[in-house]
DNA sequence: TTTATATCATATTAAATCTATATGAATAAC
DNA sequence: GTTATTCATATAGATTTAATATGATATAAA
C-alpha cells in the first residue's frame, strides 16, 4: 500500500517549482540539491512530467523548467496518477471488462471504497494549497 | 498504491470462513478450492492469520479452521494491518523517529491525510458487513 | 495399526518491480 | 568552442512479490 519514489519525488519536485515559480527557469541540477534527490533519477521523473505537458522547459545553458500553468491547476492527484497510475488498491477495478469475480465479489466493493476515499483527498489538494502550507511552516528552502 | 495478493487473499480467506461459520472447521483446502487461490499460498497466509489469534485451528483428519471471534469482531483494517503492516502511503509516517525532513515537510501531510481516509474506511467496515453483503448479493458459494 | 487427511514450519525460486546509474546526443547561452 | 542544460535510452543491482516445494507432526477413521 505504499506510493513509490516516483510519485513522491514528483509532487516533491512540482512543488519545488511552485514555490518558486518565478517566472525563471529552474534547472533540474537546483531542484536535485534542494531536494537531496538523485539529479539523473529527477531528469527521468520530469522527463515523464514534461511529456504530460505539465511544465514548460528550456534547453541549453540557463535552460531549465517552470510549471505550465497555475500553482492552482495542479491537484495532487494529477501528478500522482501520471507517475503512479491510476490509484486503485486492486488491479480488478482497472481491467477493461472488469476482473471475471467482479459481479459477485464482495471485497471488491472495499477496494472501491478506498479508491474513492484516496481520490477524494487527492483530487482536492493543489500545490497552490501546498505553497501556503509551505509558507505559514517558515519557506525554509531547503526542505520542501 | 496496491495492496498485495496477501492482503487481498486474507481477506477473501476470512470472508469465506466468516460466511460458513458453522460451527465446523474448515480445511483450507476447501477454501482454496472455493476461492481458487494456490492452497499452499493460503496455508502460509492463514499461518499467519493464526498465530494473531484471529482463528482457531484443529490438526490432523477432520480439522481445519474456524473464526476466533464473532464476524462483527473483525474489522478490514486488523486483516489488512495483519498482511500488510501499517497502511501508510510512504515511509515516512511509520519510522519510529519519523523522517528527519517530516518537521518541515508539506507533502507529508497529504500522505498523513491519505493514510486516515483509507484506515477511516477499513476500519470501520466489518466481516459481518460483508457477509451481509454477500447474502444480499446472492450467495453462490463459489465466488466471494 | 495403518492410512488418509490436515495443520505446521521452513526453504527455495522465478518473475516482477523498484530505484536508481550510465552513456551520450542535441541544444543554447556566453 | 566551451559550458550548461535538456532529451533519450540502456543497463543494473536490490528488493519484493507470489508462489512452489519439502517434509514433519497430529488426528480421525478404516
Ligand atoms: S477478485 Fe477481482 S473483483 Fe474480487
Ligand atoms: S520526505 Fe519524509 S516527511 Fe517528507
Amino acid at each position: 500500500m505504499k506510493i513509490s519514489t516516483k510519485g513522491r519525488y514528483a509532487l516533491r519536485l512540482m512543488l519545488d517549482l511552485a514555490v518558486n515559480n518565478t517566472g525563471e527557469f529552474i534547472p533540474i541540477k537546483r531542484i536535485a540539491e534542494r531536494q537531496e534527490i538523485s539529479e539523473k533519477y529527477l531528469e527521468q521523473i520530469i522527463t515523464q512530467i514534461s511529456r504530460a505537458g505539465f511544465v514548460k522547459s528550456v534547453r541549453g545553458s540557463q535552460g531549465g523548467y517552470q510549471l505550465a500553468h497555475k500553482p492552482e491547476d495542479y491537484t495532487v492527484g494529477m501528478i500522482l496518477r501520471l507517475m503512479e497510475g491510476e490509484l486503485s488498491p486492486v488491479a480488478c477495478l482497472d481491467e477493461p471488462g472488469g476482473c471475471e469475480r467482479a459481479d459477485r465479489c464482495v471485497t471488491v466493493e472495499v477496494w472501491q471504497a478506498i479508491k474513492e476515499a484516496v481520490e477524494n483527498v487527492v483530487d482536492n489538494i493543489t500545490l497552490a494549497d501546498l505553497v501556503k502550507r509551505y509558507q505559514e511552516k517558515g519557506e525554509c528552502e531547503y526542505y520542501i
